[in-house]
DNA sequence: GTGCTTTCGCTACGGGTCGTAGCGTAATGC
DNA sequence: GCATTACGCTACGACCCGTAGCGAAAGCAC
């Protein structure tokens, strides 16, 4: 999943140290001087590797930086707080903090940008965070429809939507709060955003 | 407003119809290269100016594409559909249809990524987009609460709060889905995305 | 008109990063 | 041992950056 380029089956294996390696400088280099000033030179000298060892697992900066930030994301957990609107916030806040971190705000968007013109990158961002992260709007919602909170889906293509329409309602809503009006999504802010969604989905269904 | 490096008073006057060719060039560059290959040498030549005359009125890159990206926000408008959910959709899918265009893609995300590390750049977003674009929300609200479908807040603070929660759910919404998720904004998820937002603010005053 | 000031187009430059090629060496499978 | 691949290192041309310096042009004050 991480390497872009595959290793072969004959002669030396990789180091598979050097992956973590590179990955946790990528994500030291982010926080120190950001996604543009960032050289993959500078990468390799951090990781105690040679550059043309990082050229021959990722393809480039574009995906080096996606597979880094990847990473932060699988830390989120879906608490059980005993009510939805409890289990929501527990998430969201989570999110929140991952993006106060700098090296995710720093990566995140660049490669996003990226993946404006680039089908590849868009699919590799998709599968390894997106995708990858849906797992909690999925066991979220399901917890909540055995407790009564949320009525059930009418068949599995309205399922499928509602799950995306919410995935984007709170990663967009999280990020536009913390990287465009760069105010922080603390308790308060992620308080009223989840009584509002809540209260949207309940009264709005399907 | 566009250029952020100011002209002096005396002496020979900036040709004003520099700026407007610039900043088109700019649009034009972003949707042939895309913000990572574009090049302020690229930019100038499109442009039919020197170089140097290019650096003599922006800082550099970033706040070039800001200025370039901004304007295309300001053909935004609020229509009078006659009930707010009708209003919001029209904005919400003007607002789709802008970021559906390449040049606003691949530019406003890569300097909200910029930004996370340069508080002036974020600032500059800040007020040329941002707070700029503020006014449809704040139109909209006014007029729904005209019409009984919005109750009115009780002070200010509660208001400028409401309209930050809104504006960051709308932009957020429609970028995640529009440049994260990678799937259109069209009708169909505008209409369900209104759907739960009004129901929502209707249903979670303040 | 005559100066003063600033802009403009042009050229040139040192500095930095890119991505690759080439080499000798190290590590594994057969 | 032999083939194969990974690794570290060096070197390279190509590109872009941002600035300096120049002469010419275009306004303003007088």
């Amino acid at each position: 999943m991480q390497s872009r380029i595959p290793a072969s089956r004959t002669g030396r294996p990789r180091d598979a140290a050097a992956d973590a390696a590179i990955l946790a400088a990528t994500r030291q280099a982010l926080i120190e001087v950001g996604w543009s000033k960032l050289t993959l030179g500078d990468v390799a000298v951090r990781a105690g590797v040679a550059k043309t060892t990082l050229y021959r697992r990722w393809a480039g900066k574009n995906e080096l930086v996606v597979d880094a930030v990847a990473e932060l994301f699988d830390a989120l957990r879906l608490p059980d707080r005993g009510s939805l609107a409890a289990d929501i916030e527990g998430v969201v806040l989570q999110f929140a903090a991952i993006l106060a971190r700098p090296e995710a705000r720093s990566g995140l968007m660049a490669v996003v940008a990226e993946a404006t013109r680039d089908e590849a990158l868009r699919e590799r961002i998709r599968a390894s965070i997106v995708e990858r992260q849906k797992r909690l709007v999925l066991a979220g919602r399901a917890r909540a429809q055995e407790r009564g909170e949320l009525p059930p889906e009418r068949d599995a293509g309205e399922a499928a939507r509602s799950v995306d329409l919410i995935f984007d309602m709170v990663a967009g809503a999280v990020v536009h709060r913390t990287l465009v009006s760069a105010e922080p999504a603390d308790e308060e802010w992620v308080h009223g955003f989840t009584r509002v969604l809540l209260s949207g989905l309940a009264a709005a269904p399907g």
